[in-house]
DNA sequence: TATGAATGAGAGTTCATTCAT
DNA sequence: TATGAATGAACTCTCATTCAT
């Protein structure tokens, strides 16, 4: 049913959105629909929390893995892990990022970003000592942000740039030099 | 009337955006509101328009106006304009930015980006010199997508960061590391 | 709902009838004839189809009826048909016949008239011998319209003459004589 | 401004017709219209009528004109009138025909045909003796109807036919043959 | 538990008509 | 007298949701 909800996501965009159209593609009725879901926003919203939930798990795990690893090697993992992230359903990804806030469900997504936050700036101040930073918290953000941002970007504008290498290259290049991390 | 969709738009979001109600939010009826734009889509559109061309005009004047100075002062006009810019109205932008996919102002929003993304290109070519720097185009590209998703997400999360001027210095730290220009 | 349909039509005229009025008429809510119905022209135009093809097959089914019967009869029996076919609903069949253009239904129309037109010829070139024509395709032409105009004049400018014994006696008249068959 | 709104009804049907589209058609403002018709039905009332009268008044004309010339010559100018008559404008003539009950000009339209049914009737009478006819209205009503149909039927189905001279040849023969009237 | 026909509030849009200029 | 921006009632159509079967 979430599969459905997806698959109609990608193909009609948010506005072609329909329950009836949903539980047709999912090869049910509208009332069985309604007997999982109290509504369509907790429906779409059970879909952005799997969908969030997934990618987060794989930036989750990556982080976890590499958090002994030495720093050049790290960094490099995580980045690539990101934007392999974007790459698993990357339509139904834009779509979601672009509607997430009006269903309500900005909590779950704030969470999970919170907690991404919360682990990259813990592998800091861990290793601190080997960092040209002052504030771990800040530098997370602005880290978080930034590798967000570019995978983001790329995704809308130029989808080829995510199979480009040099993009990785370059990326991880930015976040050495700001960190203060000999090249790798 | 465009002021009117503004406020609209930010109390209601989008989905509670009804011509109806801009209209009398506008003080005039319907119909006048439709001698001015051929419907809904149009009047948010031009909304956009209007918003990022307002935007990007600030930065584009920011970054023609540095163009000569000394790339550590450069570097924070730019950013510190960037986030000025966003600070203005930022539920309004978080709003607009969202609905772009949906009212079909993708390409006004891809040529303005690349707009900025050529004239940053331009300046790191002009002082590829001075710059740890080898691809302009690239570097552009990460920086572009950074600067923007730090603001992007301190609108998003945590909207007293926007004031910060910590976040200012990091970033810039950020870009100044990153580009290898010395402290300012 | 498509009687509901015929009784607002009939009452109200087409400007009149509303998709809701409609629904109202036919005792259920507008969602419901959305349901079989994807809009009021398809809702107009089943019943125009729905009425010619009951008219015609009318009329169809007393040419078939009387192909072997002597002329004179024949004559006779055929006009009664089409003119007792017009004194069923003659209001309803006025206001359709009239919004055929505004409701695309033209094509339909026309098909029918081919038929009953070719019927005609085939009839009159059957029992050419006995005949003074010469071009039953162009003699068909000529009946069908008059028949046809006389109804549909009937109708409209005095009802009660439809039910006037002499306006048939009067019309087989007028296709013996022209026909040249001996009075029956 | 009628020819604008004849210009308008042509190209765009009657559900095309607007009164701002009308006035602009005619090059002046909706204003303007409003000082010279009270409201839409007036305008196209005005229409019908101007139309109606100038189709008439050549029919008539031509019937006063044959009253006194033999039978057979006279049939043929009356039909031959009839059809040019329909061949001025043929495709307003086609939308007004259409459209004119709806617009509650039912009235002027009725009153010329009772003109011309009397003043055929008028004629048939006053040649009684040369006729094979009993009841000169009841002949006069089917011969209006059928002449009339026939003109209607080739604008509608096969416009061609209305150049075709044996049209005009095949319906004086049709009347000629039901008055009784020797071939002209 | 599944179904899907029925519901009906509500949205976007049109256009005849008015009236201050 | 001409203008045309403004009006707003009314219409068509959609779709989340319900509930009898």
């Amino acid at each position: 049913m979430l599969e459905a909800t997806a698959r109609v996501l990608v193909k009609r965009g948010f506005d072609g959105l329909t329950t009836n159209l949903v539980a047709h593609t999912a090869g049910v009725s509208v009332g069985t629909l309604y007997q999982y879901f109290p509504n369509k926003a907790a429906l779409v919203g059970a879909l952005i929390e799997k969908h969030v939930e997934d990618m987060s798990a794989l930036c989750l795990a990556e982080l976890t893995r590499v958090a002994r690893e030495p720093l050049g090697v790290a960094i490099r993992s995580v980045i690539e892990a990101l934007i392999r992230a974007h790459a698993v359903e990357p339509e139904l990804h834009r779509v979601l990022t672009e509607q997430v806030p009006r269903v309500g469900r900005m909590a779950k997504l704030r969470d999970i970003d919170a907690l991404v936050h919360r682990m990259v700036a813990g592998l800091l101040a861990t290793r601190k000592a080997e960092l040209a930073i002052q504030d771990p918290e800040l530098t997370a953000f602005i880290l978080v942000s930034a590798i967000e941002a570019i995978t983001r970007r790329a995704t809308l504008f130029s989808p080829e740039l995510l199979r480009d290498p040099r993009l990785v290259d370059e990326a991880c290049m930015m976040v050495r030099r700001y960190l203060g991390v000999a090249d790798g």
